[in-house]
DNA sequence: CTGAAAAATTGAACCAGTTTAAGAAATGAC
DNA sequence: GTCATTTCTTAAACTGGTTCAATTTTTCAG
């Protein structure tokens, strides 16, 4: 649980007092590959923190083919935010794709949190403004590149990571099927 | 300006103090059609919220045409937050599409402010939140559905706003050419 | 009102990526 | 180990959308 102190701390100063504060709010938690921590039409009651593995946030698509829009890893907060906040059924489901662990933030706890340590909405603000700046250079890449540049770039960046998720997983992600992935890398040798 | 405190107290709770404190920190601006708020490797220095008017966030592509990735209207933040934050050079130009009036926050103004009314650290969080979740809806449809489908998408959603931008612009926000977007109208009399 | 610039249309040739279907390879549970 | 399931590959036919180039329409400054 001290990779979620030491990630907030990177962002704001926190007291002896509260660190324990954190650590007796968040509940550990260990996943095993393919469970959910949400489902679709469900409403989402948490923030978790990846402590360690890795999770994907898809949907069904209108062809019944899950959509990945989302991956989160180590040190990465996930979750539905627009279920989170308005209480509505979420679109998504979050699945482990493989054995990770967390650290969960429920959400009465978390409004909790934020009175007793102010600090913390500031934290999650800053962490709010990483994502959607992501995302809009998310939407940039999408629009920018081929999906063949795309794999290349993505390949490039992440070198570990495509080897940690199947390629079914990674076509989805980067927004083509999984034959076309095969036709990138059987082009290269 | 009375229009941006009456979209803060939406979102949290102010007192009159409070209010004369904000609106004693934030410039009110008249923009001219086709003004920029920000241009390619400038570094971005405030938020603006769009108190009347439509704005155009857009970036030059590879093949050096313009591509839309953010639209902002009356009552938006809008900003380059990586660059605002980390302090880079900005990747985009953000553009007056019509004659506008903005409420220009500061950057260090903004953190003053945040010491003095901690609860706009929250506010700020608040509108992340929706512009992130929004952001990732936005592409989910890119993903979902076709050039076709997310222009009907579109002109359902917000019948009154394509009226407002030129065609060419819609097409670029969509993610196609407009010679593509001639072709769907066509097809529709 | 007028001319120049900006925006929208049309059509033909083209290409990136999908679909379908079948087989091969890898993984994992017992 | 071995069988069932999951994942990956290959190839041909197809389609949504682009590119290029020429033309028309709209907008707007003077």
């Amino acid at each position: 649980m001290q990779r979620l102190i030491a990630h907030i701390s990177k962002f704001i100063e926190l007291t002896e007092e509260d660190r324990e504060t954190i650590l007796s709010c968040i509940q550990y938690q260990e996943v095993k590959k393919k469970d959910y921590l949400l489902r679709q039409d469900a409403i989402c009651n948490a923030n978790y923190f990846i402590l360690k593995g890795c999770f994907r946030q898809y949907y069904i698509n209108e062809k019944g083919l899950e959509q990945i829009i989302h991956f989160g890893i180590d040190n990465w907060w996930i979750t539905d935010y627009d279920s989170l906040e308005r209480r509505t059924p979420s679109e998504y489901y979050i699945q482990a794709v493989e054995n990770s662990e967390i650290a969960v933030l429920d959400k009465r706890v978390k409004e909790e949190l934020f009175s007793k340590i102010p600090g913390l909405e500031r934290y999650f603000r800053l962490i709010l403004q990483r994502a959607y700046a992501a995302s809009m250079q998310r939407i940039k890449y999408i629009y920018e590149f081929t999906g063949e540049e795309r794999y290349y770039h993505f390949s490039n960046l992440f070198p570990e990571f495509i080897q940690r998720i199947p390629q079914y997983m990674l076509a989805s992600y980067l927004g083509f099927t999984p034959e076309f992935l095969s036709k990138i890398r059987s082009k290269k040798i």
